[in-house]
DNA sequence: AGCTCTTATGAATCATTGA
DNA sequence: GTCAATGATTCATAAGAGC
């Protein structure tokens, strides 16, 4: 199966119109952070960030597919001691655009950035929130399972002990098969708390989000040969994850280096999985 | 030191009412979520959360201490699919209130209780909402610090080697004087992500708060013999600890069953502190 | 190969200084 | 006075070095 990865400069606003209605499944994507990153993106002040933000949302409601899903990766500044109100002005507005707010991701950073101050902690969260057009959309979940750690052991064996008894007295009932699938399996579903390390390489790029944050919703949200937009890539992270996984992808970024680094890490990619597959082709076909 | 544990029965912001301005140095409570409890609480729409609230928070607002702070613990429901906005519009509209949005903690229960639903992951965090009167409030960092765990004994031994060589060369400085603070600390500074298990005990009360959870707050914001304020106690699990951390309490709920409950729960409790002491005393003093 | 040990650094925040 | 730049603070992770 042939698949393609579309890295494109210019303002996604724009690029996007040039694509159809309901094309896209799944966009996954972490904007400048407003004020954040004034040295890069020249810099939105956070009283202006909403409105900056929805003829963008707008473009994304019309290419997304209504069984598709779209996810905002950011979290609120702090603005003369308090935290800024534009991230929940922007989701409110977004309803009113024709968005619905499924649901709220909790990104825990196990390592953030350190620091004291007298009036806060270290700041270790970010909000992932999730959009759709519809209420019926594609959702794999078994896809993202996770293995039963030490939480199994703890958790199952007291739901073990109870339940055990009670399959017991209800020998070939339906509920004794429940239980005993239960027991028998080493996976279980995630929850909506995401734990996951910030990367500390990669210095070339200001917003690193880790590989394994859009690996786990492509796998949550798309198939093989789905497509998969980053409207605001940056170093293209989305893309190379989107093609390694054999979903199409679309990546647009407004910065001229961030589109030469995206285009050169997905053709390098592309080079190595060319490689591996001759070589692994030799032994095993 | 005499604490008192004021325990009400009544609509908070009547009763507030009876209390002078700049009274309280923490308020931290559980309201009744929208629909959650019908029930009990006889159910406060989610549509009319916010106009529900507003007038309490007015009162909290009144009775705080310029220096104290008001936590309030709160998750949107899902209704008709979609998380619903009255959280953001209750935060959006306490701030013209007056009150400052600080900051927002996530309360990660480790426990919930597991599902599965065709949309959406087990749900197993919180919002703790930091709103405060003035930006300069109190704050015992020191208080709730955590060990640093195994990993923290080797790292610091392998900090120490390289910091004590830049001691040596700069003897007498206040440079050296900070490594060494360094070297003796095994205590780390918390995050804004708290890590508590929900109670399974208590099945009498339906909005369980572990004791864990006002615990860490009342450490962090108050001192001994402040006073903390739960204006929607239920079963009065803010005063009980209150009562063991020698801090004064006033307690309100609407419900005469926990108006009861929680009479008898701080009032049992303080005959086990009297037993206890007694008891002790023949041995220890 | 598997360990342990070492080092750099990440979407941070606040107070102070300078323009 | 307002706004922008600089310095101080200090935790968890992974990549790299060493054995």
């Amino acid at each position: 199966m042939e698949i393609f990865t579309d890295i494109r400069l210019g303002d996604c606003k724009e690029v996007l119109k040039e694509y159809p209605d309901n094309y896209i499944d799944l966009i996954i994507t972490s904007p400048p952070y407003a004020d954040a990153r004034k040295n890069t993106y020249g810099g939105i002040h956070p009283d202006h960030f909403v409105e900056w933000f929805l003829p963008a949302s707008e473009q994304f409601l019309r290419v997304l597919k209504p069984t598709g899903t779209f996810i905002l990766n950011i979290k609120e500044r702090v603005v003369d001691g308090e935290r800024h109100t534009y991230v929940m002005e922007l989701i409110l507005a977004m309803r009113k655009q024709g968005w619905l707010w499924t649901e709220e991701f909790i990104w825990h950073k196990k390592n953030s950035y350190p620091g004291k101050w007298p009036n806060r902690f270290r700041d270790s969260w970010e909000r992932l929130i999730q959009f759709n057009k519809d209420k019926k959309f594609k959702m794999f979940q078994e896809n993202v399972m996770v293995p039963m750690g030490e939480w199994a052991n703890t958790r199952l064996k007291n739901l073990s002990e109870t339940d055990k008894t009670r399959d017991n007295s209800k020998v070939g009932s339906g509920f004794g098969k429940n239980i005993s699938k239960w027991l028998e399996r080493d996976m279980a579903y995630p929850s909506n708390v995401l734990h996951l390390a910030t990367e500390c390489s990669n210095k070339n790029h200001s917003a690193v989000f880790p590989e394994s944050l859009p690996e786990w919703f492509i796998k949550l949200f798309t198939g093989i040969g789905d497509t998969v937009l980053d409207p605001f890539m940056g170093s293209g992270t989305t893309n190379v994850v989107a093609q390694r996984m054999h979903r199409n992808s679309i990546g647009i970024d407004i910065l001229p280096e961030y589109y030469t680094m995206a285009k050169e890490k997905t053709r390098s990619v592309e080079y190595i999985l060319f490689d591996k597959r001759s070589t692994y082709g030799e032994t095993n076909a």
